[in-house]
DNA sequence: CAGTGAGCGAGCTTCCGCTTGACTT
């Protein structure tokens, strides 16, 4: 046994590190935390001073039992975790959980994973900081206080199952009001004017595009534009050139890392955490959970040499870059390739993809600047007092563009790029065509799930580890989906200018055309408003700010962390023992008419199973009737009219074989009934309309695919099938089903082959994730 | 696999941040 034990966060440090240090040292890694307050009740004695309960966490006994036993033997437990908050608690934690004397341990930090670093690191240890575990402690108990007393709430007084906490339900109200914005939102139309005139020089003809200075709130004041420019003459009134430059983005943090791969890639934010824990894993790039643009001297140097050998000397720059995140601790270094003059790696094609992004980031992060000219030039109207304007860039030098163009979530600029043929003041210009097109404003944008992430980000809510689990978590509460919107059709106006001649068309347009956005649910929207009424104060979006803030004076030592929470729970408490027992169960209940037929009214709520339209009162001798609403239709925006439509379900669709067909809507969607089986209805089809014609396809369809199902049956034994699956053919026993070997031919196995195939030990496959209950 | 919405009220759910591994459809 050696003499040194060090302990880590990541067992992937945990290797590189045993190869830096010599034999006398055995590094571990803890996994993270390995103790964590009970979950039996609040896990927190808020009687005696909010003492935390702590247990070892299910899954770290074995890792702490091993720990123990090496810590027990070792001269010298070094503790390496993270420094950070929560890196100095994981320290101080593991000193409790493994029971070692303090005196035995030393404490030592380093932020990038380098031989000079960790030995330097070894010679300099420190003390463990209580105050900083204190602000930890305090930053936990908060948490827990939070979640576990308002969860309780909403269970009451909601739905049971729902959860709140002080950065999930942030990001749900941050979802759920932009929701709101858009459904408020105005749309507006103006008019832009564009134009194409010629140059002529050196007898040849040069297009300039150019858009006017102004927009015209109507088709009057456009077109009058228009027949003033039928006989004005067009000059350049002024060109103006100004040089101006462009500067490379910060290598890679989880969170910008997360939205460029989100734009360029596809990546979900899940997705790309996935694939960058593979590469982290595989010794590609350093850690991916950071906050932290730093890079460490070493990959400075390499990059610096790497630049100049692939580009020349010009183009190398190197850059610090310092965080302006609130509430960064960066404890690691920027996410970049461990080797940087490795361009491509081996791997799947994410890998490589995700790879090859990282590494073009860090290097153009260490380039010069773009140098852009950028010109202007503005065309008289000798009829009107407004100008055109056409824009050029050119790209005098390329500097880190060579290497890395970032993108950006909003992808509505036109104007101004390319070059402008060389024009001088005074030239005149032969107007081929001005047209006036009708624009519209648009709405401010849903959130995607990268750019959720970067707005928690800039409020300083959630941390690197914890940004891809949110965005699950309030998805699978039923708090927002990620979904598409069709586009929209709508028609515009557009008047041209042409040979004197001023002619006015209508065309039309998709517009609104969304793809995986996140929208609130209903359920989403009424927690929302719950908790906006009664919990304000913790769903405002400089909470968390304000008592990070606290943290810090705990960390500094100048408040003790009892004292904050103890402020903080006692009036909070009072409120939720107010809303508790005060506090009706809120179900969003809307009144949205009256059915004609009976005169009762028709309401929509949100039932125990999800929305639901109510005709009559609750109270009434006549039980009220229920129908729960589609899918795609919300609480918020439901008619009247369509909530009566609902109750025209089941419909019977007509007879066939002398059986009836009905038509409804059940758990998994719109379907058939016939003769006691089921038939999904195809996504184009609606239980409303459905002929019967149509229905009888949908059954023919389903029955013929069904009898392709069975491949080979057997008297002997009824048991055992040989079936047709999505994957290809199996054998079925009872309930179970097993995998054929490929070598054997499925409509030639005997039964003894298939009971001996059933036999076999089943190889371990991957583990696919379940959605929803059970 | 597929209609639920009245209501005895058992016993359950839930937070945020650290870190990976997983044995059956």
């Amino acid at each position: 046994m050696s003499k040194n034990l060090v302990i880590v966060e990541s067992p992937a440090k945990a290797k590189t590190i045993e190869g830096f240090l010599g034999k006398d040292y055995t590094v571990k890694s803890s996994f993270g935390h390995v103790r964590d307050l009970s979950k039996d009740g609040l896990g927190v004695d808020v009687l005696s001073d909010f003492k935390p309960n702590y247990i070892i966490s299910q899954d770290k006994k074995k890792i702490v039992s091993e720990l123990k036993k090496m810590a027990s033997a070792a001269d010298i437990v070094w503790l390496a975790s993270d420094e950070d908050r929560e890196g100095e608690a994981i320290s101080w934690h593991l000193i409790q959980a493994l029971e070692i004397d303090e005196k035995k341990t030393r404490r030592i930090v380093f932020h990038e994973i380098t031989k000079d670093a960790i030995l330097n690191a070894i010679k300099n240890p420190r003390l463990l900081d209580k105050n900083l575990v204190d602000a930890q402690q305090a930053r936990r108990v908060l948490d827990r206080l939070v979640g576990f007393e308002l969860s309780p709430v909403l269970w009451r007084k909601v739905k049971p199952s729902l959860s709140a906490g002080r950065v999930q339900s942030v990001a749900v109200r941050l979802i759920s009001e932009r929701e709101k914005e858009i459904e408020n939102f105005n749309i507006i139309s103006s008019y832009k004017v564009v134009g194409d005139f010629i140059v002529n020089r050196d007898s040849k003809d040069y297009l300039l595009h150019a858009e006017l200075n102004k927009k015209f709130e109507g088709s009057k004041e456009a077109e009058s534009f228009l027949k003033k420019c039928v006989n004005a003459s067009f000059s350049i009134s002024n060109v103006e050139t100004k040089p101006s430059k462009k500067s490379p983005s910060p290598p890679f943090t989880t969170s910008t890392l997360q939205q460029e791969a989100s734009r360029k890639l596809g990546f979900s934010v899940a997705k790309t955490m996935l694939v960058a824990q593979q590469l982290y894993e595989s010794g590609k790039i350093t850690y991916m959970r950071t906050d932290s643009f730093n890079l460490s001297d070493m990959a400075l140097t390499t990059a610096k040499n790497e630049i100049i050998a692939s580009f020349g000397n010009e183009y190398q720059q190197t850059r610090k870059y310092t965080t302006k995140v609130k509430g960064a601790q960066e404890a690691h270094e920027a996410i970049r390739p461990t080797y940087i003059s490795k361009h491509a790696i081996d791997g799947d094609v994410y890998q490589k993809r995700l790879y090859e992004m990282i590494w073009k980031r860090t290097i153009a992060s260490q380039m010069s600047d773009a140098l852009i000219e950028k010109t202007n030039v503005n065309i008289a109207v000798s009829t009107a007092s407004e100008e055109f304007v056409a824009k050029g860039e050119v790209i005098k030098f390329d500097g880190f563009l060579k290497v890395y163009i970032e993108s950006t979530d909003d992808d509505n600029e036109e104007n101004g790029k390319g070059t402008l043929p060389e024009v001088f003041k005074g030239d005149t210009l032969n107007m081929q065509e001005i047209s006036a097109i009708e624009r519209f404003t648009l709405h401010p944008p849903r959130y995607t799930e990268a750019t959720l992430v970067k707005k928690l980000e800039e409020l300083g809510i959630g941390r690197p580890s914890t940004y891809a689990p949110t965005i699950s978590t309030i998805q699978k509460r039923g708090y927002v989906v990620l979904g598409n919107r069709e586009g929209k059709e709508r028609s515009y106006s557009i008047y041209t200018l042409k040979n004197n001649k001023i002619t006015s068309n209508n065309k039309t347009e998709i517009y609104g055309y969304e793809k995986a956005k996140l929208f609130p649910t209903d359920i989403g929207n009424l927690v929302n408003m719950f908790l906006m009424e009664h919990f304000s104060d913790i769903l405002d979006y400089n909470f968390t700010a304000s008592v990070e803030k606290e943290f810090d004076e705990i960390a500094d030592g100048h408040k003790i962390w009892n004292n904050m929470i103890k402020e903080f729970y006692a009036p909070f408490k009072e409120k939720v023992k107010d809303i508790q027992k005060n506090s009706e169960k809120v179900s969003g209940e809307k009144l949205l008419g009256i059915e004609p037929e009976s005169g009762k009214n028709v309401y929509v709520k949100l039932g125990r199973f999800g929305p639901v339209i109510q005709i009559g009162e609750t109270d009434d001798v006549n039980k009220p009737r229920f129908a729960g609403l589609m899918k795609n239709q919300s609480m918020e925006t439901i008619t009247l009219s369509e909530a009566l439509e609902l109750f025209k379900l089941p419909r019977k669709v007509g007879i066939y074989q002398d059986k009836e067909i009905v038509a409804t809507i059940g758990k998994f969607g719109p379907y058939l009934k016939f003769d006691n089986s089921f038939y999904s209805l195809p996504k184009a089809d609606s239980p409303f309309t459905v002929t019967i014609e149509r229905a009888i396809e949908v059954i023919i369809e389903k029955l013929e695919k069904d009898s392709k199902k069975l491949i080979k049956e057997f008297t002997e034994n009824a048991d055992v099938k040989v079936l047709n699956g999505r994957w290809g053919a199996y054998i079925a026993i009872g309930k179970e089903n097993y995998k054929i070997p490929k070598d054997k031919n499925p409509e030639k196995l005997s039964l003894e082959e298939c009971l001996k195939i059933a036999e076999q030990p089943k190889k371990p496959g991957k583990k696919v994730f379940r959605k929803g209950k059970k």
